[in-house]
DNA sequence: CCGTGTCATGGCAACGTTTTCAACGAGTCT
DNA sequence: AGACTCGTTGAAAACGTTGCCATGACACGG
């Protein structure tokens, strides 16, 4: 009902004591009676009054704002890891401001204007795999910049070790008894990524080890990428008996095609996409899990720290992966694998 | 490099002009010469200096924030939305924050505390099924609200006609010729939507116009609710020829129940889902488009446009929805429908 | 040449908090 | 009893920006 939001003054009057003192109650400070304190938090809740972080932003010099900023919003992954900072943040009492600045315009304009300079205390990146140009420019705003799928020494980065995924899902398929196993990227170039460079290389990595050639395929992402890339290896003139997917999405459109031609997964080709996608579980997807809310939420908590000054600002925290087996990998026929 | 951040009287000092004029030049206003103008921007650029929105928001009144309220992140749906809303906000050079109060008790410590009270210049909330009271609440923190996925009477709605997409689904099933059409729904009760009831009453409402009667089960959301009800089914004595689901998630744990069970989809059993996700097209689910970005985009250019006061505060918003044919769905064994 | 209107600009008081400092009273110690 | 401390409170000055009003320059018409 009322047309104006209280202000702290309001609190003051009806509590009938200064603004100095509805400041220290409302803000924890110490140094208040215990009688006046409850008058104080008795009145403020009765005006239903909040503190404007605008007002007190201004002179403490902090937003009680995170910036928190992916290039998409859409993919499946980002709203995980978003879930996880938020619950971080809401612990700390923290707001969460989201930036999507995907197509290289916008990333552009927002590198260039930066509209957090005074707005946020601290800046989340979520796979911007940030240019050492950027990175810089990120440093001139002058607040912790925590970095979430990319590993920078020296500055606080929450990860996970892409090689050392790729490599464990590789080895899973060749310790199935396959060597003919193909790996379908992404090969995106308007967002050139690391991880997307990590898991190709621990791939090519395993197969080394086990003295196999690598052999990769990919022009496009998602499930388009996946479906031309499957389409490019069933019509090769002796195909791979397993596949390797740099992430879920690109397993998806793979599967899709073997389906509509008629390949039975794992019968004849055993599929393994990375990322443990919400969907794989419904295709039965072995997969390699990321835990993108638990990365989500380390970032988060880690953000909170270095805010409080617990936690240096060049903290890594790598997170762990896992293999999810399901029915989408099995021995290829006539293996002389594990499983003989 | 700096280690503070530039203030507006740097760049007044650095152009030799007054904080007026600076603010003047930074807020686009009239009444500067087109020489000093140039000038103080060029100082502004040097400095690489942003306005606080702080500061300013504290004089106007007007925060530059628009605060978005999910009860989830992580699934699909949310993220495509906000994805929508974020670009219609980024069109109006406003902020976006993000809060999820999702499970029951964050979701009442919200509404109680609201603390966008002077911190946001808006609400979005997206499938939140307000309450009287939470409305009420809302009203109070004297910003304007906008509802996604809710329409109600006299406020900012925008929202797809959840009763005739899913009369169109069932329709469309019934006119390929099947007459035992099940229906799988949510029955979730901690987060009771109307958007969920108008479904079903849409699904019912076609059935009884086609003389047939309603056959609902379902006592779990999610991909394992659909997996229970499959399984129920399945176990009927006489199962249904076709089945619509309440959304996508639900209808992709009965397509996996389907697959294992070595049903064939759509030659024993039709399936239909509602909301056209992501991975929809990955298992060739048919199912009703309601386009969410769109939806997100237009509750973002609502809420601009009431902010603006070029729209009013009741305006309604009703999406299109539309039928995505794909595989799943086919006449009956023995059909005697339309595709005879 | 003088009033009058217009345009560009600067000064100053807000906005709603926090913070620093001073004041006050009640104990406590010498 | 006086000086001192301690705990509690209030007054006032910030913080960085925008609005309003005053000022000065300049052009125009009488």
């Amino acid at each position: 009902m009322s047309s104006q939001p209280a202000s702290m003054r309001d609190v003051a009057h009806r509590a009938g004591v200064s603004l100095s003192t509805v400041s220290r109650v409302l803000r924890g400070a110490p140094g208040v009676a215990p009688d006046v304190r409850l008058r104080v938090q008795r009145a403020a809740d009765e005006l239903s009054y909040v503190v404007s972080r605008n007002a007190s932003g201004l002179v403490t010099g902090r937003t009680g704002r995170v910036a928190v900023v992916v290039p998409f919003l859409q993919p499946w992954f980002f709203g995980v890891v978003l879930s996880g900072v938020s619950d971080a943040l809401r612990e700390a009492d923290l707001d969460m401001l989201v930036y999507q600045v995907g197509e290289t315009r916008a990333r552009e304009g927002w590198t260039r204007a930066l509209p957090l300079r005074r707005n946020s205390d601290a800046v989340v990146t979520v796979s911007m795999d940030l240019s050492e140009d950027e990175c810089h420019r990120l440093d001139d705003v002058g607040v912790p910049v925590v970095l979430v799928g990319q590993c920078v020494p020296g500055r606080a980065s929450v990860y996970i070790d892409d090689r050392a995924g790729a490599a464990g899902a590789t080895r899973h398929l060749l310790n199935l008894g396959h060597t003919r196993i193909a790996y379908i990227g992404a090969r995106r170039e308007e967002w050139s990524s690391t991880s997307s460079r990590h898991r190709l290389e621990g791939y090519g990595a395993a197969m080394a080890t086990a003295g196999l050639a690598p052999w990769s395929v990919g022009k496009a992402t998602g499930h388009a990428g996946g479906e031309l890339a499957m389409g490019e290896l069933l019509s090769d003139q002796d195909p791979p008996t397993a596949v390797l997917a740099e992430f879920d999405d690109i397993a998806m459109g793979a599967h899709r095609i073997l389906r509509r031609s008629g390949v039975r997964v794992p019968g004849s080709i055993s599929l393994m996409g990375f990322d443990n996608h919400d969907a794989a579980a419904v295709l039965d997807l072995t997969t390699v899990d990321q835990a993108p809310y638990d990365t989500g939420l380390a970032a988060g908590r880690l953000t909170v720290g270095i805010l409080d000054g617990k936690a240096r600002t060049d903290t890594h925290v790598e997170m762990p992966t896992q293999i999810i087996l399901r029915q989408s990998t099995a021995a290829p026929r006539g293996a002389r694998g594990l499983s003989t």
